[in-house]
DNA sequence: TGCTAATTAGCAATAGTTGCAAATTAGCAA
DNA sequence: TTGCTAATTTGCAACTATTGCTAATTAGCA
C-alpha cells in the first residue's frame, strides 16, 4: 500500500473525498503487517477518534481493496485478514497464538492430477508454531 | 473416508449410535468428490429423508471430521466444505462456475522468509478456470 | 460562502454456524 | 420382548462477520 500522502492524491484523483477517518485509516495501515481484522483497526481507530464507525472502517478497506492498495486474504480465522503488503506472498498462522506472518516461496508448486484448469492464482496458507510459542512451549 | 458400512461399526465401538440420519449422510459421502457444504448435503439428503434437520447434518459433519472420516475446508466461498478424500492434496477452485477440484502437488514448496516456524501444515488453494468454463469462455 | 455529490454513522438484515432444551430413539440388559 | 437410559434429533434462539439502507453530515469545488 502506497504512503497516506500519496493515498490522499490517489483518492482525490479517483473523486473520492478524503475524509479524517480515511485518513486515520491510511495511517493505520501504512507499514502494518499485523494482517489485521476490520474489528482490530476498528478498536485502535476507534481510541485516536472516538466515534468512528465500524461501517467505515469496512468501507475504506472495501475501498482500498477496490484500488489495489490492499489485498484481503482468509486464513480461516473467522474474519477476513486485511494487508497492505501486495507483494505475492503467502502466509503462516501459528496456531497457538494466531499470529499471521508473511511468507514468500522460491517457486509456486506444479500442479499434478488437473489436466485443464488454468490457474490465475495459488495461495498457501502453512500452519503451526512461530518462533515465540514453538519456544514457549519447550518443556 | 470409510465405507458405510466400515463407518457403522466405528460408531458403535466409538459409543455413538448409528441412526438413519447418519447411515443416509454416510451414504451421501461416500465417494462425494464435489466438496459440499452443510446446506447442500442438507439439500440431497431432504429429498431422501423429508424431514431431516440441517442442524443434525451440522452435527454428523462434526462428529466425522473429529474421527479423522473428513476433512472441511475452506476455499472462500463463504461456507465451509466438507471432503470425505482425507489424503494430503490441495484444491482448485473455479472461479467462474465454483466447482472445487482436488490437486495434488509434488512436493511442498519450501518457505523463503521466516526463519523460525515450525510447519505442520500447508494448505493450497489455486484460482483459475476449470476446463470446462475455459471452453466456454473461448471466442 | 454555498452547493452538491460523496461519505458517515447507525441500525436493520443477512448468511453461516453453534448453543440449548425438550422430545425422541438406538442399543443394551433383563 | 420389554424397559431403561444415554445419545441423538429437532426447532429455534443466539451469535459473528459482513453488507444494505438511509438520513444527516461534510469535503471539495465554484
Ligand atoms: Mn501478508
Ligand atoms: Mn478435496
Ligand atoms: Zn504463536
Ligand atoms: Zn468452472
Amino acid at each position: 500500500m502506497r504512503s497516506p500522502e500519496d493515498l490522499t492524491v490517489a483518492f482525490r484523483v479517483a473523486g473520492l473525498k478524503v475524509t479524517p477517518q480515511r485518513q486515520l485509516l491510511f495511517r493505520l495501515l501504512h507499514n502494518n503487517s499485523s494482517h489485521p481484522t476490520a474489528d482490530s483497526l476498528f478498536n485502535v481507530a476507534s481510541e485516536l477518534m472516538p466515534g468512528i464507525s465500524l461501517r467505515t472502517v469496512y468501507q475504506t478497506l472495501t475501498d482500498l481493496a477496490e484500488m489495489g492498495e490492499l489485498q484481503s486474504i482468509e486464513v480461516g480465522s473467522g474474519s477476513m485478514r486485511f494487508d497492505p503488503n501486495i507483494s505475492d506472498h503467502h502466509h503462516a498462522v501459528c496456531d497457538n497464538c494466531g499470529a499471521v506472518h508473511d511468507v514468500y516461496v522460491n517457486r509456486a508448486p506444479e500442479l499434478r492430477g488437473l489436466d485443464d484448469f488454468s490457474v490465475s492464482d495459488a495461495r498457501i496458507v502453512y500452519r503451526g508454531l512461530c518462533g515465540a510459542c514453538s519456544v514457549a512451549s519447550d518443556s
